[in-house]
DNA sequence: CGGCATCCTTACAGATACTG
DNA sequence: CAGTATCTGTAAGGATGCCG
């Protein structure tokens, strides 16, 4: 009980799913690119959103010493576990569209 | 992709999920059952989403007959479908409070 | 009992500009 | 490139009171 609100308060808001998913489909990923990804992000939010997802390390930040300096962000293994999570979401948003826009 | 946004469209904010919860446990639950099943929301916020989860066709609202009048809410055919995606949730909520807070 | 109306405070989030 | 800083509007959400 208290557990789903914890998987909950971890995916909370309009951003996370598709954030992970861009990383999780490319394997790894710049900010930029996550930017461009994730229709409608700010460059804010990216920021605010990558941070947490990092402190609840589902993913890993690493910065390459280019110049300029760009950093890639890759789902740990913990991370990749969302995929089952994410999987179900899917499906069942499917049926769900069906059963109340589809009438 | 966007299936799955349609879902946390659904389950979003902080309460959906404890009032299915409660309604899905007990089978059919009335309002001020679900007030003092959900620890901390507000009769104006637990109104709100039950209207929400009413019009998502998750929950049906049967008014009885009584003196005074008691309503009842239980879930319906497709809000029980959500059965699974609140095991998985809560399944790995535990699994990431093992990972992130029992270190 | 089961809400709705009102007021009010805070959190969320967009736009824009700026920095190392 | 990869962010931070600031400013601001909106909406989420709590407290309280009222009503059928």
């Amino acid at each position: 009980m208290r557990a789903v609100q914890d998987s909950m308060d971890v995916l909370n808001g309009k951003w996370k799913i598709p954030i992970i998913s861009s990383i999780c489909y490319y394997n790894k990923r710049r900010f930029s690119d996550i930017l461009h990804d994730v229709e409608g992000i700010s460059n804010r939010m990216l920021s605010k959103e990558l941070k947490e997802l990092e402190i609840n390390q589902l993913i890993v930040r690493t910065i390459q010493d280019t110049q300029p300096i760009t950093v890639e962000y890759t789902l740990t293994d913990h991370g990749k576990t969302l995929q089952t999570i994410i999987n179900n979401l899917t499906d069942w948003g499917i049926q769900h569209r069906k059963k109340i826009v589809g009438r």
